[in-house]
DNA sequence: GGATGTGAAGTAGTTCACAGCC
DNA sequence: GGCTGTGAACTACTTCACATCC
């Protein structure tokens, strides 16, 4: 149990997939060492706040040289979990949900797509990425995790649906605010808030002094340089 | 000038559409006042903190009595700026593209579609929720914000031409972060983040004590009662 | 009586600044 | 020399608890 030693704040564990995501390119491109100020700089994240959130997954760096690529690969999976699979079930398979699992990042971060279901009769039968739907009224494959992406008004009715069948995570794209008993963790994916809250930035100038912000959650810090990353030199 | 007083802090910005989300179906209901335990409850919001967060829109409440639903609606889209719209484009038309232009939601939050743009010569010329498609080559309608759908591999280079255009808020569904110059407001929606960051607290037990959690954003209280909004009484 | 609005206290997360190690 | 890891300071947000007003 060489695993994460003590749990990690929230905002952490919202930045690490990030970390990851800018660490896997840098191994796609042979660079084997990434220092704390390119990796904040690359997020949009605060080089002291680097160091303190990679710090949580015990040593990782080398003073003086920076992180090596591959370990802080390893270390960040592990941390969150995605060395090992995850079941997932969608539920709702109409233009999100059919997006949803056509995206590329689906399997890269642990997910194992176990099924896809729908109630709508003209759609169950079809198939989306080589998997055919299945009715939603029907069995379901065992997965604790969730994805919903029904309209707003069938959510409540399909998270009870799923919160009876032993789904312990939701992610919800419906707008829609869910009621679930103790022990079931949802998540909200919103488009129309997201929107409002950009809008609310746009006319109020906020998240750092106007400059441009990073927010996936906790992030506030603005990315200066236009270039994403670099090309190995 | 009526409009909000001081800045909001930024978590209270993205509880607003939430309660505000509440208080409309409130108002459909026919229900004229609503308290800051029921509120919270239906949320996922301690009560003090409600209070907090609407006492930053100037005196809105009636001690002993509660929010007027209809003023408390009013007030929160004067702070959020949803009371005037705002024009939106939105930048691929894939199945994402085509699910958010679709949602009904899209236009309930002041949002106001001025474009729809792909670069796939199959697409451009069809229609989606009667609109055509445009080449997004071509020259774009005036917008401060941009909705981002294309594969992440084009993403930086869409938003590059986005900020040519005078684009100054980009929500980004590539998951794929992007470097933007100063001045420019990014927000990310990442769906398999959201899948490891649940898949985490899965794991971990995160989020309250285990309990189900709200968590757009800053929200971390369980909403406990499997009922949503109750019919009037 | 009852619920808001808010000082004061508490908690969480970020950032500084530098000791420690390569 | 350079960059990590971290105590200490700071900042932001939340929650308590109660005075205030309907």
């Amino acid at each position: 149990m060489a695993t994460p030693p003590r749990r990690l704040p929230e905002p952490t564990v919202a930045r690490l997939p990030i970390y990851q995501r800018i660490t896997q390119e840098w191994l796609r491109r042979d660079r084997d060492r990434i220092d704390s100020t390119t990796l904040g700089r690359l997020a949009g994240v605060a080089p002291a706040t680097v160091r303190r959130d990679l710090a949580g997954l015990g040593p990782v760096g080398t003073r003086g040289a920076g992180y090596d690529t591959e370990t802080l690969n390893a270390r960040i999976e592990a941390a969150l979990g995605t060395d090992e699979t995850y079941d997932v079930i969608v539920i709702g398979a109409g233009n999100l949900g059919r997006a949803l699992v056509n995206s590329a990042t689906f399997s890269t971060s642990g997910a194992n797509l176990v099924g896809v279901y729908d109630v709508n009769p003209s759609i169950v039968g079809t198939e989306v990425s080589g998997r055919v739907i299945e009715n939603f009224a029907g069995p379901l494959a065992p997965a604790l995790l969730a994805v919903l992406c029904v309209p707003a008004e069938n959510a409540q009715d399909a998270a009870d649906r799923l919160v009876d069948h032993d789904v312990h995570a939701i992610l919800n794209f419906a707008p829609q605010v869910l009621a679930v008993p103790l022990g079931v963790a949802v998540r909200y994916v919103d488009f129309s808030i997201e929107l409002q809250i950009l809008n609310y930035q746009l006319s109020n100038g906020t998240g750092s002094f106007g400059g441009g912000v990073l927010h996936t959650l906790g992030i506030t810090r603005p990315v200066t340089a236009r270039s994403t990353i670099p090309t190995a030199s």
